[in-house]
DNA sequence: TTTAGCACTCATTCTTTCCGAGTGCTAATG
DNA sequence: CATTAGCACTCGGAAAGAATGAGTGCTAAA
């Protein structure tokens, strides 16, 4: 699609204006807020040019011209200038990303919150799961004569531990035997391979008239369950309201009803080989995010996973405004990852198992 | 307050019937409903005195009857039959509850959703911090040369751990000799009195060119940090739109802007010594509950803590029902938290440190 | 190719009108 | 004295109508 340079200053001014003001632009507004020498006549003429071309679209016959798809589209791609940070937001923005938490469940909730605070909009964390995890090793602490700690480290490098309290006394050699065991027969595979057979073999071999070899091994289950799947957060909800193009109900609710689902928000991805993405009202797949626009940006969890974070907000969204902030966010996050990968980023050598 | 027999029954009448349709409630339709033997002009004369009571309200001089506040009140405490669960109820609560997952976080996220979907309400679920935890014991485990995970263990038996890998090798003894040393000074320790100089005289005392005891100082600091902490999950906030005194925005938007925020949500309790509890209307203290009403249930977390689950809604609430689910969910939490704390619920004995 | 001028369109807002459910009151009844 | 039939009255809400004005598209002139 090839414009003239002044069709170009046209959408451009049309699209920002709207983006500000949230109302239909007219030829006299837009003399107004770029610098053409000419007429409002002309402007008109250009008007019903980029109408035609599918560029801008009006709500009515009398009525201003309103961003359509495609002219947000071709200003997204051809005519937005990036969004520098100035000081006072990337200082708003680090002071916001205190991000001392541990667990990813508590990061990503913080990331979103922070997400949507800043850009005003629904906000979404999501990490990849790992579809094939398996355990790279167990260890078993003793804690009391009857209880013991299992702790599962899976390949992802994630770390569980459940405590396990027992009917009877223990013997501390019995629990080397079990990690033993466990480190023998249940490391590398998939939740898959654990097959009932397996597990009972193992109790067999230990000789285990406790049931510690199915406890434990129940528990793994639920781990490595939980490390497939992925981790959705939504924050800020209501900062949807804020914005005239959810005043009604009609239009919120469905949004909110997709965004509340994570099943909905996990299918959110950015396509292969780049970081950030933006998709513009008719160009989403699902019908509630037909009239809302969805910006998204990747973050390095580390192992070479990438998890996602965005956000949800009407077509008329400040785009430039909006993906810097997220790109900043997101850098933050990886670096958290990277950190507590920390100094080392060496690949595991598994000397000791 | 004392009321005559038939004054209770047409005041219940209007209760359940404006908890059914969201109308007020006419004379002529409670006739319908209620079995009473009289005209409705008797109804109308109950109906007035019911108002000067302050039990019912007019919307306006030529509408039905809504229960006010205090209404909602009388019948909650005195009108309203228990809802007994049907099978099929039982059925499809035991079939969502299938609370499988281990993290605390995911329960209650699990915990919350369920609650949405079975009221039909935005639910929320949160645990009790533990304001003075103290690190109960240190474990150590050597992964690799250079790599070694700390487990952490408060004494609410919460577990926590960390992955550390090390710019060089590492020998066993002094993994050995930093857990030992760790268990004998910053066990028992509020997060307060994990002082500088005290990390620092560790330090010193293992001889830790490397930092160890820093590091895993600051990890566990984020724990007990973590711990102390509530936490906070909402659930369903798009089933607000359900219903009709929602539909509003002006309505909807505060009450939204509430439960978005963890602190608000946090900040319901239940009295000491009750499970439940329900706040009506203005009996709530904070101003965006004014109009609404809130039902929350205890769960008991082991450790003698107690989290709550609850549900907001519209004064005009199914509490009965919404009262009995509430209860069930909150059962099945606290037989999930009493199993994982397995068969001897003996206290801890402390004999191995 | 640009522009001034002007008739025309059509959402929005404000009034006005109409409707009817439901009341409160009065007077009659057992 | 409690209850009831009857009826005038109230008032919110829906529907219809009128006024407003921003912004257009088109035509004819520069």
């Amino acid at each position: 699609m090839d414009l003239t340079e002044r069709q170009k200053r046209v959408l451009r001014a049309v699209v920002e204006l709207y983006i500000d003001t949230a109302e239909p632009v007219g030829s006299k507004a837009i003399l107004e807020h770029s610098d053409l020498n000419v007429s409002s006549a002309t402007v008109r003429n250009e008007l019903a040019e980029l109408t035609a071309l599918g560029l801008l679209e009006q709500p009515h016959t009398s009525a201003g011209r309103v961003p359509a798809p495609k002219g947000y589209r071709f200003y997204v791609n051809a005519l937005m200038e990036e969004h520098r940070l100035s000081v006072q937001e990337t200082e708003r923005l680090n002071e916001a990303l205190h991000l001392k938490m541990r667990e990813l469940d508590r990061v990503m909730d913080e990331a979103g919150r922070v997400v949507s605070q800043l850009t005003r909009y629904p906000a979404f964390a999501l990490s990849s799961g790992t579809p094939r995890v398996t355990v790279k090793r167990f260890d078993v602490l003793m804690v009391e004569r009857n209880a013991f700690i299992a702790v599962v480290m899976t390949d992802n490098d994630h770390l569980s531990n459940h405590l396990f309290r027992l009917p009877q006394p223990l013997e501390r050699s019995q629990l080397q035997l079990l990690a033993a065991l466990l480190n023998g027969s249940f490391t590398g595979l998939t939740l898959e391979e654990f097959t009932p057979q397996l597990v009972r073999s193992a109790a067999q071999a230990l000789g285990d008239e406790l049931g510690l070899v199915p406890m434990v091994i129940s528990f793994t289950m639920e781990v490595l369950e939980e490390q497939r799947g992925k981790l959705v957060r939504t924050a800020g909800l209501d900062s949807l309201f804020a914005h005239p193009e959810y005043q009604d109900l009609s239009k919120a609710q469905p949004l909110m009803r997709y965004l509340a689902q994570a099943e909905n928000v996990e299918s959110l991805t950015v396509p292969e080989g780049q970081n950030t993405s933006i998709l513009i009202g008719p160009e989403n797949v699902h019908e509630a995010l037909k009239d809302s626009s969805v910006v998204l940006a990747t973050y390095d969890m580390g192992d070479n996973t990438k998890g996602v974070i965005g956000v949800v907000g009407p077509t008329r969204m400040d785009y430039a405004t909006v993906l810097a902030r997220l790109e900043y966010v997101a850098q933050g996050l990886s670096h958290l990852f990277e950190q507590s990968q920390l100094p080392h980023p060496a690949k595991k050598e598994d000397s000791d198992q």
